[in-house]
DNA sequence: CAAATTTTGTGAAAGGAGTCACAAAATTGA
DNA sequence: TCAATTTTGTGACTCCTTTCACAAAATTTG
């Protein structure tokens, strides 16, 4: 396993593998092809084995992957093995969604934290749906919060023209991952992570695919 | 131009520079040179250049590109300068949030049709945040008022075990794009087209990075 | 009006990512 | 125990994307 730059396309993969194994585990098959996980993925095997090959040596020749194992590795390599914490800064329509979003956010990703800008009728408001209620609190906050819940991710869903102001608390507060959905590209210095989750971007992309086809 | 496959990518960076030329637009901007655009989206001048020669020829040699020529260019190509009719099927906290999603939504994507299966809290509520106000319909209705209302794009948010069957549904409504929420991937036949957006995976992308470096 | 300057459009080169194909390793069965 | 079978791990190949570099076209300047 000498060392390589690995392809971002890769790790979106192991995320869907990851997903397509917990599936497996709980329907309680034991081994997996290659090529059976392949087509689960609509991927081809050997890309599976590939993916697996910038890591280490997971499978056993003649036999597979065994579910639990690979399943058990692979959210190893991607950090989603431990607990994340995160903070919602942007309490309006998307950022509540968020807060009670149980259904589409995996048990190890937490929201701990919400912080909004003073509109009397959120700060202080609760939400319980997802396991410990989280109370929303006022951003300048932040910083002392963020380092109290040991905060690690903070996603934002103010509207664009604060998203970077919020950025620069963040790294601020030590906050390493940003989860940018407002419509503006953010920049971070160096040792901070942010990605931009540009719905326009998504929907352009559908509207052209329909346009051609 | 003759034709060539258009790289996927390509389209995601135009609708970026379709974005950083809607704000030049706005300040006033007239002429604009591949590299200071590629700045701006944080690519390669010959980059910006190599795309838009997919489609053509934009520029004038010497001086660059019109601002607003080259936006209406680009949203030409990409099928969004008309209007795209959308419906949110699953009003729960997501759909809701996609449903008064204002600030987030460019103007040319409307949506005209909210569905839900049965919760009578739920049915005949409406949404009026988004220019005219939406109600939400029984589920049942959605063949009927998809053809009424000639929607074109169905934006999923129901839990993930519904999903395959309203993407189905749409399917039979002859609803020809989709954008699915639910954690689970959608299959739609020829001449469809459905695209995931995994919440997870781009959580799991950003544990990765932050594990990593 | 011609030389200098700017900036596009594009062929060629470089760099990455995905697929193929097969040796190596493990298992199964006779 | 050994041949047949299965399936991994990986070098080589192919295909696709990005970057480079420069001729061609337009403008500006003296």
């Amino acid at each position: 396993m000498k060392y390589q730059k690995i392809p971002e396309a890769t790790i979106r993969r192991l995320s869907r593998y990851s997903r397509c194994l917990e599936v497996m585990e709980q329907a309680g098959e034991e081994v997996v092809s290659s090529a059976q996980l392949a087509n689960r993925c609509m991927v081809n095997a050997a890309q599976v084995r590939k993916d697996l090959a910038y890591f280490g040596e997971f499978g056993i020749r003649g036999v597979g992957y065994y579910v639990k194992d690979l399943f058990n590795d692979i959210k190893k390599i991607l950090g989603s093995n431990k607990e994340w914490r995160m903070a919602v800064i942007g309490i309006g329509n998307l950022g509540s969604a968020l807060l009670s979003y149980k259904d589409f956010l995996k048990q190890n990703y937490k929201i701990v934290a919400a912080f909004d800008i003073d509109p009397p009728q959120v700060i202080g408001r609760v939400s319980e749906k997802l396991g410990k209620p989280v109370e929303v609190l006022h951003i300048n906050r932040l910083k002392e919060v963020a380092k109290e819940r040991r905060i690690e991710i903070g996603l934002i869903t103010t509207p664009p023209s604060e998203a970077q102001a919020v950025a620069d608390l963040l790294v601020e507060a030590e906050v390493r991952g940003i989860l940018n959905f407002a419509p503006t590209q953010i920049v971070v210095p160096e040792g901070f992570v942010a990605k931009d989750v540009f719905f326009t971007t998504i929907l352009d992309n559908l509207a052209y695919l329909l346009s051609n086809n």
